[in-house]
DNA sequence: CCCCTGGTACGAATTCTCTCGTACTACTTG
DNA sequence: CAAGTAGTACGAGAGAATTCGTACCAGGGG
């Protein structure tokens, strides 16, 4: 099945020129990521799906909370979003009023290699 | 790191012709494994450092519980195995009196490839 | 300035998981 | 058969995760 997953490309596009990122949101650094935690947190269909949708759709650059068209309160997006950063999963950087997400990309084949690609062949069980 | 990890060869000797095995427990088929299941089975440091000791010692064929020396009572260990194996990570035979664990590790790589590599590059995290 | 948008923080209820004691079963050996 | 070994099942307590309502906050546009 993955002999395209585990090429696959999964690099972001770098920002243009002279733009001036926000901050990210505190996070573990590469080497403080734990597999435990990542586990944990792709444990969860909502989120793995969250991630494998950045990986796989997010082309341009990283997107809000309300792009992923989830049927859930504010409140509960709040809480694994944050799941997923605090794991080492995304990055969210604020824009104003709104927050955006990104795979960490890089961070992750380095530390994990073959898991993103596991990530992207991931379906929902209920199909 | 891991340019040996993702070649390295986890096959196991088939048994000596003529010997009949005992049934496996219960367990899902390959095609039933789900990610998120093992995801949340290896979210526990016993339960990856379990897995983790099958891939990297257990050269000659499966082990007891009690060969992990976890220090854990019994009921603590059942528990543990018995997570491992539904969520389809390891095969558990009887042999008489006592119970034998070995990992799905064709099923594994068919289903997930580069997955046991993470497993078997996993270290626990007070070190 | 008001309000809308896109979030956060807190707290509560529920559910799930982990841990482990106790009692029990199955098999082997003497 | 008795004793020892290896493990299960059940259930309870503790702790953690999930879900989500409510209240709140910050930035942008009229």
């Amino acid at each position: 099945m993955s002999e395209a997953a585990l090429t696959r490309d999964f690099r972001i596009p770098p920002p243009p020129p002279g733009v001036q990122l926000p901050e990210p949101l505190p996070e573990p650094a590469r080497d403080e990521i734990r597999l435990e935690a990542v586990m944990a947190a792709l444990s969860d269909p909502l989120r793995i799906g969250v991630v494998r949708k950045l990986l796989l759709e997010a082309v341009d650059f990283d997107h809000t909370c309300t792009w992923f068209e989830l049927d859930r309160p504010k409140s509960s997006l709040t809480h694994h979003f944050r799941t997923l950063r605090e794991a080492g999963l995304v990055r969210q950087r604020q824009y104003g009023p709104s927050r955006r997400n990104q795979v960490r990309i890089e961070d992750l084949q380095a530390r994990f290699p073959g898991l993103l690609a596991l990530i992207a062949d991931w379906t929902p069980a209920c199909e």
